[in-house]
DNA sequence: ACAAATTAGTTTCAATTTGAGATTATCTCT
DNA sequence: AGAGATAATCTCAAATTGAAACTAATTTGT
């Protein structure tokens, strides 16, 4: 009977594997926390906070920040609305829209929210120095605004063209 | 009208959401093109990899090395074998155990498979010098193997303890 | 002025994904 | 042989998804 050691097969993986491990074993380890103590999931004080930073902020903003589908943002304004921790307010100019305000009730939860985004974090990063968070944060954050921009999705399309598939079709 | 600066948003916010965005991200770059150039998925590809490596390997060291779900690693080896990636040699002393193997089919669509993943990595990684990579690589490492740690665990079930929700229900 | 086209946001629906639990088959122990 | 444990598969119902249909309001073109 074979035993092979998970923690090699890790050190080769792939870097995607490694975001996509970490952030599943983060968030899955979060999310029941928000949901048992908030009410709400992460995907949902998400957009609370993106609402309580910005009063009054619109559908289409949510949509284009969160980088959310158009259906998925329409049910998650929904259901913060149906707990009544945001409120609408429908533009006097133009019916179709409207702005998006927090309620007391949500900016309670979404100070809430923070304290215990606060503690997971500190957790996830309890064995990383406050320098290497700095340095983690900082190459995410340059590989993200790549991933996102016209110069990566042409890449994308170019290493497209390039491959041969193992067989025509 | 007002415009918010995605960037600056992003500058804010957990490194469970940068961390997911990014894998979601360069996932679904890639991922199409698996499926179209060697026919099959991200996670079937990391089967298939898994089992290259370690010829032989059976279903239950699959499971616990993936972290992936009974039914699903079920699937995923049907999957493979209906493409006759791989082989399946029954146990001679247990009936109900079995070894994989990876066909001639298999090794190609494995190396094809590396070639596009290494392509696909290259891309991804090119706005930073080798030196941050590998600190990059190295960082995530650590938190994997915190995260998947037993004292994770604990100081999650901790944190469950400590908070208050909104009301009491 | 008014029909056509466009835009904002919502809802529906069908396809996919999921994982818990039932099921089958085998093995071990007494 | 029978009871219980174990390995893997299969089933099914629930949740998630996104495309497309839809409603409502606005703008454009004639």
């Amino acid at each position: 009977m074979m035993t092979i050691d998970k923690d090699k097969v890790f050190k080769n993986s792939r870097l995607t594997y490694r975001l996509e491990t970490l952030a599943n074993n983060a968030i899955s380890a979060n999310d029941p926390l928000f949901v048992e103590k908030l009410g709400c999931n992460i995907r949902e004080m998400r957009i609370l906070r993106l609402i309580d930073d910005h009063p009054g902020i619109e559908f289409n903003e949510i949509m284009r920040i969160s980088g959310l589908d158009r259906s998925l943002v329409s049910r998650l304004i929904r259901s913060l609305l149906e707990k009544t921790l945001i409120l609408r307010v429908n533009n006097t100019e133009d019916a179709r829209r409207y702005g998006l305000f927090t309620t007391d009730t949500g900016k309670t939860c979404r100070q809430l929210g923070r304290e215990l985004s606060d503690a997971a974090e500190a957790l996830l990063l309890q064995p990383l120095e406050p320098a290497e968070v700095e340095q983690l944060k900082a190459l995410l954050g340059r590989l993200l605004s790549w991933v996102r921009s016209d110069d990566y999705q042409t890449g994308v399309q170019a290493m497209y063209g390039s491959f041969r598939g193992r067989e025509e079709r």
